[in-house]
DNA sequence: TACTGATAGTCAGCATACTGATCAATATCG
DNA sequence: CGATATTGATCAGTATGCTGACTATCAGTA
């Protein structure tokens, strides 16, 4: 096939599919969507954000906001909301530190350990639905290529991770 | 060294660099990020989903909402308010379809070209930033993931990509 | 101890994203 | 033709995520 005309500002503009931006937001858009899915069919209301804040906090018992938001990459102002709805559903506490009155100490309820628990294997498969595309080998190559890239622009975000 | 009680816990409770999922949200964070500062640094306040709906505009003159959600994969009732933003900035404009009168015809304006032109450099910079940590082979093979788990996952967002 | 800077948390404001609903217009099929 | 279904767009409501500002508190130092 013979094109008369070439196609000089169509090739100037890359194709979304070039982009590791676009590729980056599609991923984690479908992520959610399995996630919050899998999640529901398990009869629980809890999004990805809550889910890992839940995770995180009985993992580290009596931790601070700010230490949270930096376990798992969070900005400190987003983290507000995210502990207001799961104080609200009875998941964990938030009480004074009596160390710093400016901290507030987080801790799992019974309910929130409980909802751990029975939500776990719906994370799990969450997480293994959102690869299905991929073989076993690729699955990990893919994670260990993000991990990598994330790992050198961790202080790029106003939320990095801290250890 | 010997454990005298093995954290059955906590091994239960994988980590969160274990987790597709999670390692998206970081990776589409620091894109956003990145994208963010480098288009900022040139001038512009665009967000990624507005540089994407605009670039997809220019190249597809005249298409509809609907059409345009599918070609980027969002949700129609995002893209509402995406193309007020555009509008108000005078980049796009939006008229209502002579064919069929519930659509709306989009279109870029000078303005609109004139924007794309110039911040193309900056978003090119950005994608390269944001996968400043993998050497060039990495970055392809990251990104044949990408597009290979975001194929097979498609239709399990609510916004699938329609071509 | 008083001043200064840093820190924990919150808030207002804005921009994605989604669910589910509604309205108007178009398509389809009996 | 007319009833029905579908489609394009919008809206209300909710939940991330961010910027920038603010208060209260704490820490270090002159």
């Amino acid at each position: 096939m013979i094109r008369t005309v070439p196609a000089l500002k169509e090739n100037s503009v890359k194709d979304n599919n070039d982009m590791p931006g676009h590729l980056a937001r599609r991923f984690q858009q479908i992520a959610v969507a399995v996630f919050l899915a899998e999640v529901g069919d398990a009869g629980f209301d809890l999004t990805p954000v809550q889910y890992a804040a839940l995770a995180t906090i009985k993992a580290n018992p009596g931790l601070d906001q700010v230490t949270l938001a930096g376990l798992i990459a969070y900005d400190r102002t987003t983290i507000t909301g995210v502990i207001d709805r799961l104080v609200q559903k009875d998941l964990i506490e938030r009480r004074a530190s009596p160390r710093d009155r400016r901290a507030r100490e987080l801790e799992i309820t019974d309910e929130g350990r409980r909802a751990l628990r029975k939500i776990t294997p719906a994370v799990e498969s969450a997480q293994r639905i959102m690869l299905r595309g991929l073989s076993a080998k690729e699955g990990e190559e893919l994670m260990r290529l993000l991990r990598k890239a994330i790992a050198a622009g961790n202080e790029l975000s106003r939320a990095p991770l801290r250890e």
